[in-house]
Order: C-alpha cells, then sequence, then structure tokens
DNA sequence: CTTGACTCTTGATTCAGGTCAAGGGTTTAC
DNA sequence: GTAAACCCTTGACCTGAATCAAGAGTCAAG
C-alpha cells in the first residue's frame, strides 16, 4: 500500500502520517526502489491505534508511551491500563473545571435581564469586580 | 501605579499585559516623561475583566468583543447575554464531548484485568480495532 | 554615587499538532 | 507516449496566548 491509500483508509492526511513518522510514532516503513513508502496492514492498524487514542484525549506524548507499553510483555498491560485511569482522572478532572465555568455562565446568564442600562448588567458587573471565589 | 504594580494586583505578568495593551485589550495607558506607563484604577479593573471572562472561558477575541459592547448603550446588555448564552452552548457540547471520552475509557479500564498477556489487553485491542462506533 | 530593581522597545521563541509550498521524480491509465 | 495523479524532501508557516532575550534607560534606597 502507498502512503495514499493508507490515509483515506485511516481518514488522517499524507502529511499526518510522515509527521506521526518523523515523530516516532509510526516505524519508518520499507520502501520501493522508487523510494516510495511501502506499508503493510500493521501500519493501518498502529495508525487507528493513533487516532482512537487521539479521540479519548491521549496527546502524541501519551501515545508514543502507550505504544512503547504494548510491546514490553512485563509491564504492558498494568502501564497501559495505569495510563487509562491517568488520562480518565484527568478528564473528569476537566469536567469539573467546565461544571464550574458552566454554573457561573448560567448565573449570570438567569440574572441578566437582557435589557437596560449596561451599569446594571450583572455579567458586566461580575466580570469586572474583584477575584470571584470559587465555588464547587 | 507602574505596571509591575498593577501585574502583581492582578495576578498576571508583566508581558501579558503589554502584550494585552498591544492586543487592543487594554486601551495605551498615559506615559511618565521616562516613557513609563503610568496606570490608574480603570486599568485594574479591566484587566480583572479580562481575567475572569478567560476563566469562563472566553478567548481574547471574544473578551475584546465583549469590552466593545460594554460601552455599546444601544446593544450592550443584549450583545452581552447573547455571547454569554453562545459561550455556554460551546461549554455544553465540549462537556457532552468530554462525558463520551469519559464512558469509553471506563469501559476500557472496567474490562482490562491489569495483567496478563498483551494480546488480550482490551485497551490495546480497542485501540486498535477499526473504527469505534459512537456512543451517547 | 552607586547598586539593584524596575521599565522600555523590538523581535524571536514557545507549545502541539499539524499544514502548505516549492521543486522535483514516479506510476498508471488511456 | 503522455497526462493525470501520485509521491519524495526540505523547510516554512499556522493558531492562541503568551513568554523571553537583548540592550538600553530610569528610579529609589542607603
Amino acid at each position: 500500500m502507498r502512503i495514499g491509500t493508507v490515509a483515506r483508509e485511516c481518514g488522517v492526511s499524507i502529511d499526518t502520517i510522515r509527521y506521526y513518522e518523523r515523530e516516532g510514532l509510526l516505524p519508518p516503513p520499507r520502501r520501493r526502489p522508487s523510494g516510495y513508502r511501502e506499508y503493510g496492514e500493521g501500519a493501518v492498524k498502529q495508525l487507528r491505534f493513533i487516532r482512537h487514542a487521539k479521540e479519548l484525549g491521549f496527546t502524541l506524548e501519551d501515545i508514543r508511551e502507550l505504544l512503547s507499553l504494548s510491546s514490553d510483555r512485563e509491564q504492558g498491560v498494568q502501564g497501559v491500563k495505569q495510563r487509562a485511569e491517568t488520562r480518565l482522572a484527568m478528564v473528569e478532572e476537566r469536567m469539573a473545571q467546565l461544571r464550574r465555568v458552566r454554573n457561573g455562565l448560567k448565573q449570570l446568564i438567569a440574572n441578566c435581564p437582557g435589557h437596560g442600562p449596561l451599569e446594571e448588567c450583572p455579567i458586566l458587573r461580575a466580570l469586572s469586580g474583584p477575584d470571584v471565589e470559587k465555588h464547587a
């Protein structure tokens, strides 16, 4: 398979594939005499791995780690599970943050009449005020 | 007040203040004969406004808009409320995304024994597999 | 008067994760 | 046999929000 086929198959761009290779996320493939990259099924699998992991919020750095763990017969499974747990914790923290932000916005919106003098706009007033105290 | 004082007062760096000025988020302040920037209370307020808005997930671009609305006697209050609503919708969408990601991770983790042969690690298998179907 | 802390400007650099362009060689279909 | 579509490399550029560096001027304390 040439690079374009792999790209279409995996839903990424050709440039992205070459970028991942440079970054060590994909092993350098065999080359044809012309210099063209020649990929097998393994590359497609690995690329899909990367894509899925990215969808789950792993960074490319994380993914490099997952990939090296996935061939580590000693620590592999444990390591992978741990990474997933760490990532889960990060996702949950981010969600909690967003919940706070959402609540803040909701309050502002609820209190705003949507008309009247600017001085009384609770959104502007809240934003201009001194430090907002944090609330869970 | 000189720039360093304002920076400390508002919890941002000096560079950030100058950056905001360049970006049109803070009006250029008066200057001393030496060229030093001289700020009043208004600047502190506005800087706090920016910081709070950033905490609520507004981009600097959004904030530029909010600031111009906040002195628009005609459309101000409505405009501000609308922006807040738009931002709220974006926050909620992002939360929904994260919920999906979280559920995916949770499932993977729940199914992983944490030991045993790599081939059976459900996390690695899931990541390598074909496209994951989306689930709410 | 000097030392250290502060400030000025301009311009470069950082981070992640790519994307794009230029200038060339290769393969495939007709 | 040629045109379209593909691929190669190198290196520059993009976004957003700053941050840093260099080199020079200013201010306050002792």
